[in-house]
RNA sequence: UGGGGUGUCGCCAAGCGGUAAGGCAUUGGACUCUGACUCCAACAUUGCGUAGGUUCGAAUCCUACCACCCCAGCCA
């Protein structure tokens, strides 16, 4: 790889090419450390890119790494679904390690280490204990009394914390660093604490765990992780970090930690917490819920990876801690994929139905091109008749201005066929408007048009030879749009089911023309000027489903 | 009152001493057999948190101030 050859986009991509030009860092390598403790959503997104491609860019390569040293919290449910995520979104990590496995051993080791060279030591006050004596963000902290113990007391004293001699949350492991240190993180940190607790990989193997200030850096330090790419939450941790490098590993081309914003969007919720108790409340329909802002939410909803990947790049890597997007930002790059590659389709969500009373025969074939941008993408068949429903909407008896679809006396195009005209409106017994009467011009067939009639309005419509019943799930946003930020929201004591839109997600019947029978769970279409649609996985032969991803902008002022 | 950060258009965001990129949103308009897409135009008028200073010249350097965010788990 030449490096002359890269252009740094960021200050970080300064760094790393000073770091291999100076023969600092060999090669890029980083992580993508989950603690499986939950599904992934947008935000991890942002993470997972900036990890996977920075190193991409340089020619190096990263890890997945299950940050999984608390097994209280964790699961091996959520472990598995990072793998199908990261496939998804289109990710290959160079392995999968689970630091508990691959790492515990050796992080012991390290800790036996610091013990004998006097940079940790174990300590006997309880978690109120240490609580009290670590001080304020303005006070002191005051050194534990137990801090001064000889490292042949201490190595004595830690490996009978391991061996189980002693009860959970009696003694732990610190460093010896500074308990005076106005970075309140500094004072020494607890490196391992004792809790008899069963752990999803490694059974009950330990009763001491190792905590995220010891165990991060050195997870990284033995997988060779150079840039160690983490969230802005972490920045007053870095000096932490940078402390175990230097005394728990304390070996050359030591990793480098570097933060990026954490990345919002208004008017959606995240946060474990408050997602698992919407789901455990049966509001929505578990973790993939359309509606959910989970990586498995937003992709059978019909999101993209690419569109994900997309938005994340746009917003950045960030300078403040978090940033905050409106969800129209993230909804453009929605849009802007799905216009690339979903296949266009007719579907009429409210049918009116309409005769044509000069049209004789038997109905005849119509061609619809499955895709406008996409040349490659080809046409499908549809069908054109007597007795056709279009969209109740596209008829008015009270045209508002510059309003172009079917008036009384009017005429409309009717995609992909021909320009019909309405004579005659049909009510019912009850005064509505059953059906319309319109006659057809037959030189206006789409391809060879010969009618010379300028048509402003072009509609959608199905044919009564030629549809099924499909289910449309319709989906607004989960929280109400008076809830820019709902996390701060319950934070501040709000009920969940005060911010959740109650109809969010309703259900509704159209009529689509037959083509779309051939979908299959997944695929993308377009329901041409209605919006973007997916297919949902409750689908059955007998019941086609679609989720509507996402409508179409449109720009009738009315 | 400690430490760590940040302040450039409604929202993101470039810029790193030479006279305010770009994207989203918005507003006009063109095009259109999807009122989509696309295209074109407008959108910080000495303005870059504030006040001073240095300089021929500052968002960029210096000084002081102000505002906002994060940190006191044996969570990550």
């Amino acid at each position: 790889m030449d490096l002359n050859n890269i252009t740094p986009e960021n200050e970080l991509e300064v760094e790393i090419l000073e770091d291999l030009k100076s023969g600092r860092s060999k090669e890029v390598i980083t992580r993508c450390p989950p603690e499986p403790s939950g599904y992934w959503y947008i935000g991890h997104v942002k993470a997972w890119t900036i990890n996977f491609e920075t190193a991409q860019k340089f020619g190096g390569k990263t890890y997945l790494r299950m940050d999984d040293s608390n097994p209280t919290k964790e699961d091996g449910e959520f472990a598995d679904s990072y793998m199908a995520d990261l496939e998804w979104l289109g990710f290959k990590p160079k392995a999968l390690v689970y630091a508990s496995e691959s790492y515990f051993d050796k992080i012991y080791d390290i800790a036996e280490k610091m013990i004998k060279n006097g940079d940790a030591y174990v300590c006997e006050l309880s978690a109120e204990e240490v609580s009290a004596s670590r001080g304020t963000l303005t006070e002191p902290g005051k050194n534990s009394p137990y801090r001064d113990r000889t490292p042949e007391e201490n190595l004595k004293l830690f490996r009978e914390m391991r061996d189980g001699k002693y009860p959970d949350g009696s003694k732990t492991l610190r460093a010896k660093i500074d308990m005076s240190h106005p970075n309140i993180n500094m004072r020494d940190p607890i490196m391992y604490k004792i809790a008899r607790q069963h752990h999803y990989r490694v059974g009950d193997k330990w009763c001491i765990w190792p905590q995220y200030d010891f165990v991060h850096p050195m997870e990284d330090c033995l997988e060779g992780t150079t840039y160690s790419l983490c969230d802005k939450g972490f920045q007053d941790h870095r000096i932490v970090y940078e402390w175990f490098v230097q005394h728990g590993w304390g070996k050359p081309y030591a990793p480098k930690q570097r933060e990026f914003s954490r990345l919002t969007i208004e008017n959606v919720l995240t946060g474990k917490r408050w997602l698992k108790q919407v789901v455990n409340s049966g509001l929505v329909n578990g973790w993939d819920d359309p509606r959910f802002p989970t990586l498995v939410g937003v992709r059978r909803r019909g999101y993209t990876a690419k569109a994900l990947k997309d938005f994340v790049r746009s917003v950045g890597w960030g300078s403040t801690i978090e940033v905050t997007v409106p969800y129209s930002a993230l909804e453009y790059y929605v849009r802007n994929d799905l216009n690339q590659i979903a296949t266009r389709a007719m579907v009429v969500m409210e049918p009116l139905k309409v005769v044509i009373t000069n049209y004789q025969g038997n109905g005849e074939d119509i061609e619809i091109e499955n895709n406008p941008n996409d040349e490659n993408a080809g046409k499908h068949k549809a069908r054109f008749g007597r007795e056709i429903f279009i969209e109740k909407e596209d008829f008015s008896l009270n045209p508002p201005p510059k309003y172009n679809r079917l008036v009384e006396g009017g005429i409309v195009r009717l995609k992909g066929a021909y320009i019909i005209r309405c004579n005659k409106v049909i009510y019912n017994e009850k005064g509505e408007i059953d059906h319309l009467e319109c006659e057809y011009i037959p030189e206006s067939k789409s391809g060879n048009d010969t009618s010379n009639i300028k048509c402003k309005g072009t509609i959608h419509f199905v044919s009564a030879d030629n549809f099924f019943e499909i289910t449309i799930r319709n989906i607004k946003s989960l929280v109400k749009p008076e809830f820019v930020s709902p996390a701060k929201a319950l934070a501040e004591g709000a009920k969940i089911e005060d911010i959740l839109e109650p109809d969010s997600l309703t259900e509704s019947k159209a009529y689509a023309e037959n083509f779309l029978k051939n979908a299959k769970v997944e695929d993308k279409f377009q329901f041409m000027r209605k919006g973007y649609f997916c297919m949902d996985k409750d689908s059955t032969k007998d019941n086609y489903i679609f989720n509507n991803t996402i409508s179409l902008k449109d720009g009738f002022k009315k």
